[in-house]
DNA sequence: TCTGGGGTCCTAGGACCC
DNA sequence: TCTGGGGTCCTAGGACCC
């Protein structure tokens, strides 16, 4: 990237996506009101995407079934498909890639492009214009571009006009285009960082933009300063298209159909989310170094336990034996509403291969002989690399001596 | 008659070490 | 008879986003 060349960033986001993708299936829905949602049979029944025509009526995400059905009697209610949208997702990045390598997905149905070098200034609403075309014609999919010189105004950007919407926000258009918008409105500020900025008397993106810094950092702390930057146009962050993969945790919950102290049925819900887990964590090549437990009690408050362990894991029944643990030791006896597990401080196994290698094996004639290499290099280098830990090796190398010693150990 | 499930990032306090 | 200051790690919770 030149640093002298202003960049042109693309922010594409799908209209109502998993709505869209059943429409696409099918057609004869096109037209009428739809949402998708969990069953109505219980009480995850809420709405997760609705289309124009429903939210015409009042229908939002998150209203529960019932309500929905009030507000809309003609609603037509699909339940998800994740695998459809996953491989809708997929052609549409495919769709992305074929243009530039620089794609940063956000979400399944969202994502940035940098294509200073894939076009000319003069040509860049046209790609815009070809690929929102592409994507309808081949997918039948509709969406809405945002274009401007960061990911923050293309983000803002593309939020202006939907459906199918193509909107430019250059720098020189902040003070008509961005500045009037309230502050809630804004990236980053939700519900209650607006309340907060309101006690400081902004309002809109624009109060934001010129508040003092001070005040700001006080009130938001570091996050004060970043959104006041957002505000003036000021966002360096780069396109990643490798961020996709840097995930840190992966982590499964479900709302029971009915509140339960049953300890079987605690167990096995337990049970199935650690299988969860380790299978997804399975199709990234990850292991995980802290397993983390979330109780969501009849009254909805909720609490997480954690805790870090001194080896990577990666089998169901690690993940199940400190999950167990951890809810033996914190839970109040109080009737649990959901359930939640999540392996966190996660690498790709090829990313800590000597550990695993190392660590993992060290039972019995491992153990053995991890011993002997250390009592022979001992001898070697004069002293022992793990002097204090001998009996526990299960920790990364810290010192340049350690990594020597685990470099030679492994020839 | 209510409010899912998947994540990321930041903050703050306590433990521990120097 | 009293007790600094900095740094890192771990844990829990909160805000936000899709």
């Amino acid at each position: 990237m030149k640093a002298n060349k202003a960049r042109i960033i693309f922010h594409l986001d799908m209209n109502s996506f998993y709505a869209s993708v059943e429409t696409a299936y099918h057609p004869a829905y096109k037209g009428k009101p739809l949402a998708v949602a969990g069953n109505p049979e219980e009480r995850k029944g809420i709405i997760i995407t609705s289309n124009y025509e429903a939210r015409a009526k009042g229908v939002k995400t998150t209203m529960p079934i019932w309500q929905a059905r009030k507000l809309c009697p003609e609603l037509i209610i699909l339940r998800p498909n994740f695998e459809r949208y996953r491989y809708a997702s997929s052609e549409i990045f495919k769709i992305l890639n074929s243009i530039t390598p620089f794609v940063e997905p956000v979400s399944i149905d969202e994502g940035y492009m940098d294509v200073t070098d894939a076009t000319s200034p003069s040509n860049t609403l046209q790609l815009a214009e070809e690929l929102q075309h592409k994507i309808k014609r081949e997918l039948d999919l509709p969406c809405s571009i945002g274009i401007a010189p960061n990911k923050f105004l293309a983000k803002m950007a593309s939020d202006m006009k939907k459906p199918m919407g193509i909107t430019i926000l250059r720098k020189r258009d902040i003070p008509m285009m961005l500045w009037p918008l309230p502050v809630g409105e804004m990236y980053g500020v939700g519900k209650k960082t607006a309340e907060k900025l309101n006690t400081m008397d902004i309002h809109t993106i624009g109060d934001l933009a010129e508040a003092d810094v001070y005040q700001l950092k006080q009130l938001l702390g570091i996050n004060g300063e970043r959104l006041k930057n957002r505000a003036n146009g000021i966002d360096l962050r780069p396109v990643d298209p490798d961020a996709v993969n840097e995930f840190k945790s992966i982590g499964s919950s479900e709302t029971l159909p009915v509140d339960t102290t049953d300890a079987n049925e605690i167990r096995s819900l337990l049970t199935a989310l650690a299988q969860n887990v380790e299978s997804r964590m399975k199709r990234k090549h990850a292991a995980g170094r802290s397993v983390q437990l979330t109780i969501r009690y009849h009254d909805r408050s909720t609490i997480t336990r954690s805790k870090k362990l001194p080896n990577y894991i990666e089998k169901k029944e690690d993940i199940l034996k400190v999950a167990f643990e951890l809810f033996d030791l914190h839970w109040n006896l109080e009737p649990i509403r959901l359930l939640g597990v999540t392996v966190q401080d996660i690498e790709e196994k090829q990313n800590i291969a000597q550990q695993l290698d190392l660590f993992t094996y060290k039972k019995d004639a491992e153990k053995e002989k991890l011993y002997d290499a250390i009592d022979k290099l001992t001898q070697k280098f004069g002293k022992n690399p793990f002097v204090e830990v001998k009996e526990e090796v299960n920790q990364q190398p810290k010192t340049s001596f350690q990594k020597d010693f685990l470099d030679d150990y492994r020839k």
